[in-house]
DNA sequence: TCTTAAACAGAATAATATTCTTTTATTGCA
DNA sequence: TGCAATAAAAGAATATTATTCTGTTTAAGA
């Protein structure tokens, strides 16, 4: 399956079987029951294990949030990078954007929830120095990019600031409409739509 | 203070004096340390009151989450109806949603914060059915009013439901943004800039 | 095989949320 | 005004949950 891929890219071998199945079944419970109403007793149950284990791979709560947050968001980020790096256009990137952020939300759904509701929590906890480090290293790769194009004949709105909210605010307002069942069809079906939008809303 | 405005609008009264102190400290507690981690004692020790006080008025801890959540939507939906009244095209309208989102935004950016931030937890805890409801009854009424203009000239995306995201989706990108401290200009400067992309997007 | 470090278990403790009982203040009404 | 009746508030008692600690087992490398 597609979703414990995530976890073995990460954490391989036999024995880290047990913190897969801990970050798999934490998964679960946080997107089923909410962050703060997840207990430790309630993951311990599910994988049946001890919260010695449990506190021996991560510390504390926070820690499984933050390593479940950080390796979705490390997954989505390959991801795109990977996608990104085929464009040899402004506007073939946008669309690269765009739709490699719909596509992993449909791939991933469980995580891309998670990534949603967690990053709050991650961004006031222990490892919210992490979290700013990896935005910045994010934005400056996307920013670098995106300026590397030439753009002869297209003016493109400014400043570059605003360029990110612009390219995936509407995909990611849309998925996470779709996650939480405010909208049935599937962000992947709109695909076409999000990116001539974004690449519409670019050009003035 | 326009802060407290949001408060006293709706806890009216010398009554409810305590119950508005409750809530201001504990929207300070939430934005500061994070939903989690504010605890009844944080909250008891900056107002000075009671444990018994605080469960007298919101039965738990979700209850002063929510009592917050709705309260600070509320205000957000009130501001957005005020200002979308007084258009009379849809490019006006999407003017107005746009701007309006933005400016409130502005003007209350601890409630904002504090919007973005309790979402999942409001979504998953015992209010989650009045969430739903108020979001459908916003929905339907947003639809219906710009259902509610003639487009003769001009051709819109279709279909429908996605084109909320494409209106308002760039602007809470970047208003999470900057109230995260990810890029600095006030999303105000951005007025113009979101509010024609936001057009641009819509047509085809 | 032996040594060492990691993995795991579960009881003990600490922190936190919630309940319950009592006291005090406020309102509506005779 | 005075008198229920109800709401507000306090804080001790309890329940729930997170975390620590100590000991035991397991696996890897020498």
């Amino acid at each position: 399956m597609n979703k414990d891929k995530i976890l073995e890219d990460r954490f391989p071998g036999r024995r880290a079987a047990l913190k897969r199945e801990i970050l798999e079944h934490a998964l679960y419970c946080f997107n089923e029951l909410g962050v703060e109403a997840t207990t430790i007793d309630a993951i311990k149950a599910r994988c049946d294990t001890s919260v010695g284990a449990i506190y021996h791979h991560f510390g504390n709560k926070e820690g499984i949030l933050s390593t479940l947050f950080f390796a979705a968001q490390d997954d989505q980020r390959q991801n795109l990078e990977h996608e990104l790096a085929k464009t040899n256009s402004l506007r073939e990137a946008i669309y690269s954007i765009v739709s490699s952020y719909l596509d992993w939300v449909v791939a991933q759904p469980e995580w891309a929830r998670f990534l949603y509701q967690a990053r709050s929590p991650v961004a006031k906890g222990p490892f919210r120095q992490e979290l700013k480090v990896r935005n910045a290293q994010n934005y400056q790769e996307l920013k670098e990019k995106l300026l590397s194009f030439e753009n002869k004949d297209i003016k493109i709105v400014q400043p570059f600031e605003i360029i990110p909210s612009l390219i995936v605010g509407p995909s990611e307002n849309y998925c996470r409409a779709w996650l939480a069942n405010r909208v049935r069809t599937s962000p992947r079906d709109y695909r076409e739509e999000f990116s001539e939008s974004a690449w519409r809303s670019l050009q003035r």
